[in-house]
DNA sequence: TACTCTATCGTTAGATT
DNA sequence: CAATCTAACGATAGAGT
């Protein structure tokens, strides 16, 4: 607890130079690894570039990222004269047997892929995340967005109306809507009603 | 100049899509191509990481970085056994198992995991694609179930109105959903209306 | 076109669990 | 230890030059 009313002191400017701290080391790097790596998808997907990235932990460990693959990156930075070739990997390259275009060889491009699919699956749950962020715990069983199914009880359809409500509500109030739309008439959904 | 005193309005949220105007995608990308290369280089210096970078822009001119050097990270990924002794391989490392650092073992279970952690990738990419089955492609440019950004033309409040619309009904039409629930009205969203 | 300037947003250091 | 939580710091979208 920091000495004035603040729970914490938020991020702290720190030196460019190693790391004393073992501890400390290892916490940014776990941190620092990942947002390069989330850095590096949005551009792909921002800009349309194609890039990769490879990082060796102090211990020796590999991860990796690459946009469409890591392979094909480090394929293609080998071979300039293929440069004008880029989405499909090329018909005869060996390495398009896996339909990843990733050759798996060696034990540590096999762990670097895993860090990497791992890396994915982090990613895709963000997604769904951000997706329910309107979403309460007790309507979220399946997804609010979702048709209610035989089990919704009456707390939960309340629950479910005032959601879909706040996106009708969005949708009368966004400046390129029509001045004509009416409310939304929510008898027998609203707080006070059917308590 | 922004509508209210302040010079400029800031970094705004974008869309995490593919950037549609030419030169805005352009800035962009030499800013975040920069950001990326600089947080590399920070990775490297606090943390001992090795790392590398490639980055191929749309137009096909590449760029990296690599700690210490791109070539050096390209072979370490490329031929581990070279690398590895240069450095005490971690107690817990499965390559220990095997002097030769191929152990069929090692690479069955670890391509078992892959597959695994696969088939997770697939399955949270099927729950994606099941939230998004009633957002039309025009719609989901965020993702119907979000506000509707500034940028939302008639067209589209329509189509994500009806959307909004089907949700409501088949609350309205719940076994648990009580009786006297008004249809929506939808006056200005119909499809006859405003069109 | 590339550089500068701001305000705002996203990242992350440090503490806690 | 890995995950979570704050608040501060650093990156950057958009506008101007």
């Amino acid at each position: 607890m920091a000495s004035n009313g603040k729970r914490t002191r938020g991020k702290q400017r720190i030196p460019m130079k190693m790391i004393e701290n073992h501890a400390a080391r290892l916490a940014t790097f776990a941190k620092r690894k990942d947002g390069i790596i989330k850095k590096a998808s949005e551009l792909g997907e921002l800009c349309g570039a194609q890039l990769g990235v490879v990082i060796f932990s102090a211990a020796g460990k590999a991860f990796s990222y690459g946009c469409p693959s890591i392979e094909s990156i480090i394929h293609r930075f080998r071979n300039p004269a293929a440069v004008n070739r880029l989405q499909p990997m090329p018909c005869n390259d060996p390495r398009r047997e896996n339909g990843n275009g990733e050759s798996n060889d060696t034990i540590d491009s096999l762990l670097a892929e895993l860090e990497e699919v791992k890396g994915k699956v982090k990613s895709l749950k963000e997604t769904i995340s951000s997706m329910k962020e309107r979403a309460p715990a007790n309507v979220d069983r399946h997804g609010w967005w979702e048709k209610p199914d035989a089990n919704f009880q009456l707390p939960e359809l309340q629950h479910k109306a005032a959601l879909i409500e706040a996106l009708y509500n969005d949708m009368r109030n966004h400046p390129n809507c029509p001045v004509d739309v009416p409310p939304l008439v929510h008898v027998g959904f609203g707080p006070g009603n059917l308590q």
